[in-house]
DNA sequence: TTAATAGTGTCTTTCAGACAATATTAT
DNA sequence: ATAATATTGTCTGAAAGACACTATTAA
């Protein structure tokens, strides 16, 4: 702000009109695979494409209108718990013009990060919202397919250097599944036993429960111990992707 | 977007008004204080405080209207090379309802690190901008305090992992001088000898330009080789902030 | 029994940080 | 001459990554 413009007599009328809306780039993992939610356009423009569920801004703050998006599109309600694990944060606006064919529309794009939800159901509100493989998730519509990309590499990136895995698990959780949800999001394996020990040895970033699994792997092995997210809000040091280029040029 | 709302015949007058805007937290480096390009507010609301510059965003692209607001603000143009120079990033966007207490208002803040840039001219365009140090920039209108300590925070992290520190300082530098932005912008002496083996040993930081200073130290000292930036896009190793507490929780 | 998994131990290499040493130059 | 600075060297400890090993359990 600081407008000397609108300072004095501002008349909402003189200036073309422009919406904020939000758009959400919600992250699960399901079946071993990371997807993301996406809604069917029925209408034009975009009809027949799928898109990143998102609506208007209300007389709310953005955070609170993605929180609410997502409840709606997801079919979850405040006050359940589920809904207040997930992790949410505003990623990027975007606000090109003739982004969006009919008006000016800036949009405030919010990552989230939740544990294995269920398929939307259908009936509630969420007009058509399913959960689809990221490597799936092509040719969106808008710019959502470049929003949905920012916010890959900004969940990838976020892994390193926060314990936001745990988001993405359950309650409780073996390192094992923390491991997969490592290898799922960067789509590369992780060396089982060097990553073991580097998550016990990273402070806060889990605690045992001293509950141990009621049965081992799918394919044999011992029983796992129980953890749970511990209360680090950045890991240090950091857990980095084996596979990076030295350095990005 | 993906509003079925809007589809169809969208009235924009039947929604209450909003502005969008952007607030720039612009940085440099004068006289080994980290300073912040404010502008004075000459009337209401938060007449006679300070606040970060900032505008409308036009029919252009937000980083655009970044752009065009700090090259007004600073009187310097595009083409002579020094604008282009200034690295610009998208910070964060803050929406709340009340944040203006005229109208809705969004805006979507920037970060700029520049090289040391002179005292804008008043004369120009610039209202009355003026650098300012960062510790001083307190008191600013609207939620502009949160918008820099955000964007310092930021600017800080990215030393970390990004070369953007050579964003502050001019064509060639010296690993001193390097040393010294590191030490302005996060406000805690480095280990010369370290730090100097560590900025050659990280690939692409910077390059040698085969010079030398015409000078040493201001109080004596060898001649210190010229240095520009090099070709990374991230620090790999990262050179981190050597006071942290070991994990934020 | 077989194969897979959980968890631990060891070794090598890399790197950060403390500290020292030497050479060079402004004052 | 003195003091500050540039640059390089050395050492220690932390940590990453490769690899090996044992114990445990599903099928």
């Amino acid at each position: 702000m600081g407008e000397e413009e609108f300072l004095t007599g501002y008349d909402p009328a003189a200036y073309p009109a422009v919406a904020v809306t939000t758009d959400m780039v919600a992250l699960t993992i399901r079946d071993d695979r990371l997807c993301v939610l996406l809604v069917e356009r029925a209408e034009h423009p975009f009809a027949g494409h799928r898109a990143l569920p998102g609506g208007f801004v209300r007389d709310e703050t953005p955070d609170a209108a993605a929180l609410r998006e997502l409840a709606e599109e997801t079919g979850l309600r405040a006050g359940e718990g589920v809904l207040e694990r997930v992790h949410l944060e505003q990623l990027k606006t975007y606000g090109d013009p003739g982004r969006d064919p009919r008006m000016r529309v800036f949009s405030v794009a919010y990552l989230a990060f939740a544990p294995s939800l269920p398929e939307p159901l259908a009936g509630s509100d969420a007009s058509a919202a399913y959960w689809v493989p990221v490597e799936e998730a092509t040719s969106l519509a808008f710019d959502h397919d470049s929003i949905l990309a920012d916010g890959l590499e900004r969940a990838r990136a976020k892994l390193e250097y926060t314990p936001l895995a745990t988001a993405f698990a359950g309650d409780e959780f073996t390192i094992s599944e923390l491991r997969k949800i490592y290898a799922v999001v960067w789509g590369e394996e992780l060396h089982a036993g060097n990553f073991h020990r580097k998550v016990l040895s990273v402070p806060g970033f889990v605690e045992s429960t001293g509950q141990t699994a009621t049965r081992g792997g799918e394919r044999g092995g011992p029983k796992p111990k129980l953890y749970r997210a511990g209360d680090a809000k950045l890991l240090h040091p950091a857990l980095l992707r084996p596979t990076r280029e030295d350095d990005v040029r």
